[in-house]
DNA sequence: GCCTTAGTAATGGTCGAACCATTTCAAATC
DNA sequence: GATTTGAAATGGTTCGACCATTACTAAGGC
């Protein structure tokens, strides 16, 4: 399965090995590789220099590793999160601001919303609609439940990156969502008018994806996620 | 300077603890930790434990470990390649196809012409420009000199994005540029005429830039990236 | 017969000590 | 003064043992 390891850096001749494997489809997702103290001899190498090579995969997130029996090396799906995980230190090392950030999402955002309205097909929009409804009986509720619809909201634009049917999109969106949506949890006090303003951006995001208007879904989009940045904007440090 | 490790996964804990005092600032970049043999101490961990939180802390791009007498652990600058890592594992494995990369890629260049358009100074102008210059000798030499040409496009782009001043931008940007360079240098047979072309592109970009004509330069550059995506359409599959 | 419980084995997590490989630097030699 | 050589520091590797968690199974009790 495997051949014996060489290099200097033995256990980074195992990682390229193992990478290698899972990225040329010999190695499935969900897939569970041998044992540690299988691999170290398949390998030819001792049990320390394989983990180190398993810590790196895993903080790839290549593999996910499992406690106990059955356990083991399991490889993941997909190492979306590595991408995650990447913007969030950024973020925290401070080369990346808030402003940064939400510029970028504006535009992927934007783009986003133009795709879809080009690509969206009968049941995208079934979809889109039934979203909506719910976001719209969130609202109703009032902003003791703004958790729910932004839970919504965020749902809506998934869908919206979805529909593009573009896997860059869908995971550079849920990348750029996912690490600006902490800041807004942590930082926004919604009132009723934000709930409103944002059900009708959502309604008419929608409208025009419904009527195939790119352009019109672009703008609106740009200007939903704008008001984001401008709600922070008074709040956090450039 | 630490504290005893604790919880299920140990290394992950050594993790954590250098993690925070890197990004708090405690530890600064260029600075070298303490030796294995005097880290284990510290965080009263074994040596083998302490390693795999190295190597974690190695691959998230926090620390640089290098070899041999004043070697050791150095925090790095800016762990900025490590979303271009995460986005080209990501297409890799997802088998992200050429279509997707470009289209993704034409919304991105165009977004950092236009925002380029609007804030480059003076500097930024006379470093486009001799770009340009370059571009231009390249183009007169003919198709033998086309990898310099496209060396030369590349760094235009490059230049572009840096003038976003958004670390965003540059990262995503490298990386898809990174990744579909790959593709064209494989592919593309390069014709004078397209040279030419291409040339005429860069120069119309740089002029709509500095016009502050961020519009024009939007759709500029999504041309400029559609011819492209043009070139290549007829010799990939979908 | 079914549920609970205890035990057992598989598997990752940790430890410690030793040795190897690379690099730097200083002392010795010419 | 330049070159060589060797010692020490430091990361890289190995081995063998033991710990902790988990899933499965068999025993026991109702």
């Amino acid at each position: 399965m495997f051949r014996a390891a060489k290099q200097n850096r033995i256990f980074q001749d195992v990682v390229d090995q193992i990478e290698e494997a899972i990225l040329s489809g010999e190695l499935q997702p969900g897939e569970t590789l041998p044992p540690e103290r299988d691999l170290k001899d398949m390998f030819q190498t001792s049990r320390g220099t394989l983990r180190e090579a398993l810590r790196v995969l895993e903080q790839k997130g290549l593999i996910e590793i499992k406690l106990g029996v059955g356990g083991g090396s399991v490889v993941k799906a997909a190492p979306m999160e590595q991408v995650c995980n990447g913007l969030d230190l950024l973020i925290r090392f401070q080369k990346i601001s808030l402003n940064h950030l939400a510029e970028f999402r504006e535009d992927v955002e934007s783009s986003v919303a133009a795709i879809a309205a080009r690509r969206a097909k009968p049941n995208d929009l079934l979809r889109l609609e039934a979203l909506l409804k719910e976001a719209q009986s969130f609202r109703d509720l009032g902003v003791d439940y703004w958790r729910e619809f932004v839970d919504v909201d965020k749902q809506i634009h998934q869908a919206l990156a979805h529909i593009t049917r573009n896997p860059m999109y869908i995971a550079v969106h849920q990348a750029v969502h996912d690490n600006i949506q902490r800041y807004y949890e942590q930082f926004l006090p919604w009132t009723p008018e934000m709930l409103q303003e944002n059900y009708q951006d959502l309604c008419d995001i929608v409208q025009s994806v419904k009527e195939g208007e790119d352009d019109r879904a672009r703008h609106q989009a740009h200007r939903h996620v704008q008001r984001f940045s401008e709600y922070m904007g008074s709040r956090v440090k450039t």
